[in-house]
DNA sequence: TTAGGGTTAG
């Protein structure tokens, strides 16, 4: 729709004035960034031009252009048509570049367009300024927008979509809540499914799953009613946070309004309860959706060939393979990977490395995943050199390693002791720029303590520290356990008591350590009086924590504290884990014959608790 | 506009 502009409301004018402040005020950089660029554009072959072919456009012409080259080409003959070619055929062709996903490409032959002075429309509109967002500049594709706006061009349901996902994406989530709101208040134009799917999609996507369910909510309420895809995005998020009596609910909902759950929603399903390990619900929604006539896909098999690897039963998954290969759906590298993983998962390297050369001969490529998760299984198995040469053929294969590969591979370096090698690596990624995360510290820090090397973890912690990097309390709780290992307690409780002042968010696991290293110290009253503050901090204690400290009592020879633990065990309904009742079964035979400390014990072992229910 | 794999820490 073209328009006069100054018939254009005040409605639109309030709008363009709200929401170009910031994208306007960057109109030096977005045309500098247009210029640059076109320059590329320019580079491209040309020889193809004929400035005075009179060649029309067959239907669906853009939808044989292979790659840019044939694109920029045939471009340059449009332009140099006269007549020109019709602004369709322009559309065409940009569609075509955003599904090559040449999204700079659209912006630079845009910006031609409009030194060639060829017409638009608002597809190309929409076109551009999807771009801008793919490329994380929703601000820019404001700007177009308003450039659009002044000569008379009014945006649409989907040029709003687009910004709002540009938005979800670029996590600039309020602004994105504020667009909504006044999509809807000041009806800018009327939102349909795929509006209302990217605005669940993104709140679910920041976990603010309560939200979600008020737009969808609120849709049934107005004329766009919610859709399959609405219910299966909150759904899948409902699984995600283990809530699956939620998500059945939702489910059941669905269903009763005749909105018929189709393979995602199954899919997702199925994911939750694999994660939960309810394997026997997941296989009856599985045969359900075969009843229902609703075909499983490669990403519903390779969530069940994921599930079943990941509890162990690998001669299942692989049976699934082959089911899945029968009905005629073929494995990618999403299930390739999930097998290897339930191999290297129990130390069966070689299948592992099988699986990999069959994915390579069934010409599914392996991609950084794919290395990530067989090199984690060497360096689990502590063959470094494999690993090692692993990592290095990556790039021949024209895969740049990522930080999760570099984590596993230090992670592999300290295992084996090769603290020099990970030193090294760790100095390497940040020498190439790689980002460092939460892992990489954790690793190191880990690294180093487990190795003897405390001095050099603590000065990293400090390096952390002062770099404002990301700070976690896993930092502090490797150091801690690390210091009680070698004996030192004083240093560990001073470190643990400036946790409390330098704000962190000290959880169970910190208390837990410190407890722990305490019992290991003999250090028993300090531990109980610790074990005692948890609650007053409401950091309560958990399963672990009273574990720990009924191992400390009896093996410090406090068996009336030990029997005073397990009974307040049993008022919280806390078991024995299998390690701690080992360990106590041990030391038994030197208590005497304490009937009642003995049948607390018999009463919280863990198997028998298992078997009776 | 919806679904799937990989790295730390008691």
């Amino acid at each position: 729709m073209k328009r006069n502009v100054c018939a254009i409301s005040f409605r639109w004018r309030a709008f363009f004035f709200f929401f170009f402040s910031a994208g306007e005020a960057e109109k030096g950089f977005f045309s500098q960034f247009l210029s640059s660029s076109s320059s590329s554009v320019q580079c491209h072959s040309l020889s193809n031009c004929s400035q005075s072919s009179k060649k029309r456009f067959e239907h669906g012409f853009a939808n044989n252009i292979k790659n840019v080259d044939e694109a920029v080409s045939l471009f340059r003959q449009m332009v140099r048509m006269k007549p020109l070619p019709s602004v369709i055929e322009f559309n065409q062709l940009l569609d075509r570049l955003i599904k090559l996903k040449q999204y700079l490409l659209v912006i630079s032959l845009y910006k031609d367009m409009c030194d060639s002075r060829i017409p638009m429309n608002e597809f190309i509109m929409n076109v551009v300024i999807n771009s801008f967002c793919l490329v994380g500049r929703v601000d820019f594709g404001f700007s177009v927008l308003g450039i659009f706006f002044k000569s008379g061009h009014l945006p649409d349901v989907i040029t709003f979509s687009t910004l709002l996902r540009g938005l979800f994406r670029q996590n600039r989530v309020g602004d994105a809540q504020e667009l909504f709101k006044k999509i809807v208040n000041e009806k800018l134009c009327e939102p349909n499914e795929v509006l209302y799917g990217i605005v669940i999609d993104g709140l679910c996507k920041i976990g603010n799953t309560s939200t979600a369910i008020k737009i969808l909510r609120f849709m049934e309420s107005g004329r766009c009613k919610p859709d399959v895809i609405s219910y299966s995005t909150i759904i899948d998020n409902l699984c995600k946070d283990r809530m699956h009596d939620e998500a059945l609910a939702f489910f059941k909902e669905m269903v009763e309004k005749g909105i018929a759950p189709n393979v995602v929603t199954y899919s997702s399903l199925i994911h939750g309860l694999c994660n939960l390990g309810k394997r026997e619900e997941a296989m009856k929604l599985f045969n359900e959706m075969l009843k229902f006539k609703i075909s499983p896909n490669v990403v519903t098999f390779s969530i069940l060939i994921d599930g079943l690897c990941k509890e162990g039963e690998i001669e299942e998954a692989e049976l699934m393979v082959k089911i899945m290969i029968q009905r005629g759906e073929k494995p990618d590298a999403f299930t390739y990977g999930a097998l290897m993983d339930g191999y290297c998962l129990q130390g069966r390297m070689e299948e592992a490395r099988r699986v990999f050369d069959r994915m390579v001969s069934q010409g599914v490529g392996p991609n950084i995943q794919t290395y990530n998760i067989i090199i984690n299984g060497y360096c689990k198995k502590r063959k470094i050199d494999t690993a090692m040469h692993l990592f290095r053929e990556m790039p021949q294969k024209g895969l740049k390693p990522n930080t999760v590969t570099c984590n596993t591979i230090l992670q592999g370096l300290f295992y084996v002791g090769r603290c020099v090698d990970a030193q090294e690596l760790f100095n390497k990624m940040q020498n190439d720029g790689q980002k460092l995360d939460i892992y990489t510290h954790g690793i190191m820090l880990h690294g180093l303590t487990n190795n003897g090397h405390i001095d050099e973890a603590l000065s990293l912690l400090t390096m952390i520290e002062n770099n404002e990097q990301h700070l976690s309390i896993s930092f502090y709780n490797i150091i801690i356990q690390g210091l009680c290992k070698l004996g030192k307690f004083d240093e560990a409780r001073a470190l643990f008591n400036t946790l409390f002042l330098k704000g962190l968010d000290v959880d169970k696991i910190t208390f837990n350590t410190m407890i722990s290293g305490l019992c290991s110290g003999g250090l028993l009253k300090e531990a109980k009086e610790l074990l005692a503050k948890m609650g007053e901090i409401a950091c309560y204690p958990s399963e672990v924590t009273y574990n720990i400290i009924v191992e400390g009592c009896l093996k410090g020879g406090e068996d009336a504290d030990a029997l005073m633990y397990l009974e307040e065990m049993d008022r919280r309904g806390f078991l024995l884990n299998s390690s701690t009742f080992s360990n106590i079964l041990d030391l038994l035979p030197s208590k005497g014959k304490d009937h009642i400390l003995l049948k607390a014990i018999q009463k919280l072992n863990p198997i028998e608790k298992l078997a009776s229910s």
